[in-house]
DNA sequence: AGCACGCCGACT
DNA sequence: GTCGGCGTGCTC
């Protein structure tokens, strides 16, 4: 018998199965990790699989495994087979996507489950209490330890003081027996309590097509449902339906320590058969909570982005909520996407795939429309609960009328109203359009681009402006090309910024600001939220994460402060950022007994991605940005990427730049078919040229989506030739930013 | 990735 | 004469 193993190298050079042979009377199995030698080391591997001959290898050097490392295999069939499509996908190696699948502590080899002592009693009861007659403390052990096995020592200490010692004592009369004995670290409660209300229309029909993909042969799902509509009770529902089929679930979240209500449902709805994973675990409690789905003691998994690794057997069902969330990318290696890994391990089990959201990525909804994913639809919210009013105040009206103030004259009568009703409101400022460009505040305009129509970056240094996707420079202008006006300058204020002018002008209103700054520890951020809900301050001031899912049923006034600070952000995707991020928003207002008020503040009170999300109008505004992505050439038309050489010594890394962007530029000219596939390619300087004194330089590369896996790979090939050991070259697909 | 083997400068 | 630099090359 011989076994293919991964073995546990990371390196691009030994990416390949090895063979062992099996020793006689040594059983593995698929899944497993056993001990290998591997030139003059031992190294841990993964069998993938087995096989009656050497499969063409020379039987001769072949060396026999040592030995399995666990009792039981880690990886599930469909997980050894999702290695491989990462390998092909994710231009990672089968180690890299293998450790991926595991979890970290069972590498460090500290990973001992953990076990308190605990006793037992080994004779009969009355034996027992007759040979402690005159001991009644040991007496009063015996009757709390009862005749239900073993119990706990820290557990008996809360009922008898000092139950360690007279344990100890009653084992050395032979009596009981302590012992460590194998505890769970997060204990669940197992009340199930299921409080499912009557679906509305949109839930009963999304529920009955994903009964019947369950019933049948699986399938993709996109579940697009405005804020409110209740997709979690949808997910609910095919969750049931997957487990009354003895088959597991598996429901991806964005970050699962930001909303511990989600956590908090599933235990109580699933009891001991859920089992939550994310990182605010202690690293032993991630690998409890694994092993006890490894075990197929929980059946359905809650937990962000890695989760989708999560070993469960049978599986039927993978939810990915809130699909549109940039955490579903995993920014370093092995680059993986949850939602595709989701669609593609649902697809090797003959399971479903649902991805929901309010406000799906653009490539998703047009994968539906497609018909690569089955779109559901709904457009109401449950109870039938009204959408938030939704009002956009002009910023540059504002200015004309003579109010510089950051708060426009709507915005702070609103505030007023809903504080005197005792009402609570959330105002969000986006601080990431801190990144420094410019804005007229006169008519509004920001420079952008010639060539890539995205917004050009003020770099304060050369007071010029630049592209930080295709290096183009000009300098910052001083009054405005369009309207003339002087008030074209740098754009940004903060969340410090607005809580100082708050309590300026409501003194006395306690407010809580979240943003990156508060909220460095996760506890810090969970204990700012706990007070919120429970209406312990009145007015929340924060970033994104205030836009995140949550669900506060007293607030119904969300303010909105500069809507154009995301749009302005230099990437392509910064108009559907700003669409996601409003509707989210704007979806907070308004979710309890009392009807939402949203007010938008906006110096392009006019641009459509503004303009629509007041209106929750998504269909609109996808058909809208598609039409600007294909005029422009980006995702879903085009795919555009890029390779980062570092190094420190600056001419290496823009001869490896250069270099690769000659030799991808000859490949595609090459052939007619190659040239069709091509949009551009460019060495340049990173927009961050130098970090830490090392010097970056790029290559920008932009396909068409015609063009395969062969071109990719080809690119991969061209990283690999062109890069030197003090300049690497790192190939990164649709980066999040160019920076 | 490691750990070999392998061929050229300053030390006991 | 050796110890040791890190440049290629292989690992079932």
């Amino acid at each position: 018998m011989y076994a293919q193993v991964v073995v546990d190298v990371l390196s691009r050079q030994v990416d390949r199965l090895f063979t062992y042979q099996v020793p006689q009377g040594l059983s593995v199995r698929p899944g497993e990790r056993v001990y290998v030698p591997f030139g003059k080391r031992e190294l841990p591997g993964l069998v993938v699989h087995l096989s009656e001959d050497a499969g063409g290898v020379d039987a001769e050097k072949l060396r026999p495994l040592l030995g399995p490392m666990d009792e039981y295999p880690l990886l599930t069939d469909d997980l050894l087979e999702l290695a491989g499509w990462m390998r092909a996908h994710c231009g990672c190696t089968l180690a890299q996507a293998v450790r991926a699948m595991l979890p970290a502590q069972l590498r460090s080899g500290s990973a001992r489950p953990l076990s308190r002592l605990a006793v037992e009693r080994i004779v009969p009861m009355e034996q027992a209490l007759d040979a402690c007659k005159r001991a009644a403390r040991q007496r009063a052990l015996l009757e709390a330890l009862g005749d239900e096995g073993p119990k706990r020592l820290d557990a008996l200490e809360e009922q008898v003081h000092g139950a360690a010692a007279l344990a100890r004592a009653l084992e050395k009369k032979g009596i009981c027996k302590v012992f460590p004995m194998q505890v769970r670290r997060v204990p669940f409660s197992d009340k199930v309590v299921d409080e499912s209300h009557l679906p509305t229309a949109d839930q009963a029909q999304a529920i009955v097509r994903l009964n019947e993909a369950l019933d049948n042969k699986g399938g993709s799902f996109l579940l697009c449902g405005v804020t409110g509509s209740g997709k979690t009770e949808v997910y609910m529902h095919a969750i049931r339906r997957c487990l009354n089929q003895g088959r597991g679930a598996i429901v991806l979240v964005p970050e699962i320590a930001l909303t511990p209500q989600m956590a908090a449902w599933f235990r109580a709805r699933f009891g001991d058969t859920a089992a939550i994973l994310h990182s605010a675990l202690s690293k032993g409690e991630q690998f409890d909570e694994w092993r006890r789905i490894r075990l197929g003691e929980a059946r359905v998994v809650v937990g962000a982005r890695s989760a989708v690794f999560a070993p469960v057997e049978s599986l039927g069902l993978i939810v990915v909520d809130e699909e549109h969330e940039q955490s579903y990318r995993s920014e370093n290696a092995p680059q993986y996407d949850a939602r595709e890994a989701a669609v593609e391990r649902a697809r090797l089990v003959g399971g479903v795939a649902v991805l929901g959201s309010a406000t799906p990525m653009m490539p998703s909804y047009e994968k539906a429309l497609r018909g690569e994913y089955t779109l559901l639809e709904m457009p109401h919210r449950v109870q039938g609960r009204p959408m938030a009013e939704v009002e956009i105040v002009d910023m540059r009206r504002e200015l004309l009328d003579g109010n510089p103030s950051i708060f426009s004259r709507r915005l702070r009568q609103a505030l007023k109203e809903t504080l005197d009703r005792g009402e609570q409101a959330v105002l969000f400022i986006n601080r990431r359009g801190y990144a420094g460009f410019i804005k007229c505040r006169s008519c509004g305009c920001t420079p952008k681009c010639p060539h890539c129509d995205v917004s050009l970056t003020y770099h304060l240094t050369d007071r010029s402006l630049r592209c930080h996707y295709c290096g183009h420079t000009e300098p910052a202008p001083q009054v405005c090309p369009e309207c003339g006006s002087r008030f074209i300058k740098p754009m940004g204020i903060g969340t410090q910024k607005v809580e100082q002018v708050f309590s300026q002008e409501f003194p006395g209103v306690p407010c809580v600001r979240l943003d990156a700054d508060t909220t460095a520890r996760k506890d810090e951020l969970v204990r700012l939220l706990s007070d919120f809900r429970r209406k312990k301050a009145r007015v929340m001031i924060g970033t994104q994460m205030v836009a995140k899912g949550h669900d506060f049923p007293g607030v119904t006034l969300v303010g909105v402060l500069m809507a154009d600070l995301s749009l302005n952000i230099p990437d392509y995707r910064s108009e559907e950022r700003t669409f996601q991020l409003l509707t989210q928003v704007e979806g907070r207002a308004g979710r309890g007994e009392n009807p939402g008020r949203v007010v938008v503040q906006s110096y392009e009170p006019d641009h459509y991605a503004i303009r629509l999300a007041a209106n929750q109008d998504y269909r609109a505004f996808f058909e809208n940005e598609l039409k600007r992505r294909r005029r422009t050439l980006y995702p879903p038309f085009t795919l555009p990427m890029r390779v980062l050489a570092t190094s420190a010594d600056e001419a290496e890394a823009r001869a490896a730049a250069e270099g690769l962007a000659e030799a991808v530029k000859d490949w595609f000219g090459e052939t007619k078919e190659r040239r069709r596939q091509l949009v551009q390619v460019r060495a340049m300087e990173a927009p961050l040229s130098r970090i830490k004194d090392v010097y970056r330089h790029q290559v920008y590369i932009k396909l068409y989506t015609s063009a395969g896996a062969e071109a990719l790979e080809q690119i991969q090939a061209l990283c690999r030739e062109y890069e030197t050991p003090k300049a690497p070259l790192r190939l990164e697909i649709d980066p999040p930013s160019f920076l």
